[in-house]
DNA sequence: ACCTGAACACCGTTCAAGT
DNA sequence: ACCTGAACACCGTTCAAGT
């Protein structure tokens, strides 16, 4: 945001500032980008930023912290947008949408996410916070408008996993005769695995929303 | 299942059967229910059981097999019995009430089990069965009822990192000009996080179901 | 068939030593 | 203040060797 001057930090000479957060953060976002999360490890960030691995300890404190600062990142690119244009059903539907887009790349993420405490996330309050206007202006209690986020949020995590799943996930393989009933419906889902997972995810986002919708509103749409 | 003779195998000595798939689950849930998935290791295991972490080797062929096993049976511990005696919808919330309470204590499966072939998972297989069965019974189409079972998975599964997350997980720190109305609305959730996390998915579980309810059968209820 | 012990290729993290 | 290099205490997994 503000801009630092090229500080020439203490007395001596400047020593070039080789590493900061914002370096590290855009390094590791970098090979989780192109390699995946199973290739991010301290030594591979540090490799990338041409530094030995215990150099990063003197910027963050240890590789869940690493986590931490990608995950902020990341949420900055859900689309808050349409809270500023639509009544507040129709932008929550829009919101989910696209927060289950960023964390079905993300999912390594979810774990971190669901229990990190906002004070370390700022980007993640901001969300927050548009959200819980929008609500609010829609005539929504407090409580309700944090219990409605976290279980939009719930919906969205849950289902973003169900992104990366195999096409075979719902195959019995030998065990058919335990499942008959089920197997045959399984078989009825779109061949396509990311498009099977669509389906589920809007029905239930679309069945979701109505409900609250119908509680709070007292429309049925 | 069925029952097997204490049979000699070979033609040697019996040489007791000193491991086990059987054996090797059980002390994996020991040491996941006593300490903790983060001090199931190989190495742990395989003390627990009184051999070589190599010797696993010839039983399971990765500690993520390991986890699929734990997962069987978390899964058989997963009360199904409401769709004997109550409405689907009824039913549904029950289900998803007890598959919440048994994942909430094994939040490291969650990864795992989601993308899981339900081929490697019998008792998986026998409780999506029952779900579908009872969907089924209540006149809705087979692709609409595996996607009603993956969506309300998916609410489940996000909904369980919340038991654990801490009190202060809202909590804005130093930040809080940053959200101003979303840190008033925190403010007035239940103290208790478990309370709190409990209030969210009910809401949510509760709209979900209703939004189902009304999609699926006209009902207002 | 099933087990042991040694070894391998990693992890994240710490810390004395340098500048 | 910030970096290096060595070391530590682990991981999961493989494999030759035993019985």
């Amino acid at each position: 945001m503000s801009q630092q001057p090229p500080s020439t930090r203490g007395r001596g000479r400047p020593s070039s500032p080789v590493l900061s957060r914002e370096r590290l953060t855009q390094a590791a976002i970098r090979i989780v980008t192109e390699q995946g999360y199973r290739r991010l490890t301290m030594a591979s960030l540090a490799r990338e930023l041409g530094v030995s691995a215990s150099a990063l300890y003197n910027h963050v404190s240890s590789k869940r912290d690493v986590l931490v600062l990608i995950q902020d990142r990341v949420n900055e690119q859900i689309d808050c947008s349409p809270f500023n244009t639509r009544p507040w059903d129709e932008a929550l539907r829009e919101w989910a949408r696209s927060y289950r887009r960023c964390f079905a790349q993300h999912t390594a993420l979810i774990p971190v996410m669901a229990v990190l405490p906002v004070a370390d996330s700022p980007q993640t309050l901001r969300m927050y916070e548009r959200v819980a206007r929008a609500l609010c202006d829609a005539g929504i209690d407090g409580a309700d408008a944090v219990d409605i986020i976290v279980g939009v949020e719930a919906l969205v995590f849950g289902a973003a996993y169900d992104v990366l799943a195999p096409t075979d996930i719902f195959d019995p393989g030998g065990l058919e005769e335990l499942a008959p009933t089920f197997t045959r419906f399984a078989a009825q889902r779109p061949r396509d695995p990311r498009a099977a997972a669509d389906r589920a995810f809007e029905l239930a986002l679309d069945s979701l929303i109505g409900g609250l919708r119908q509680r709070f509103t007292g429309a049925v749409g």
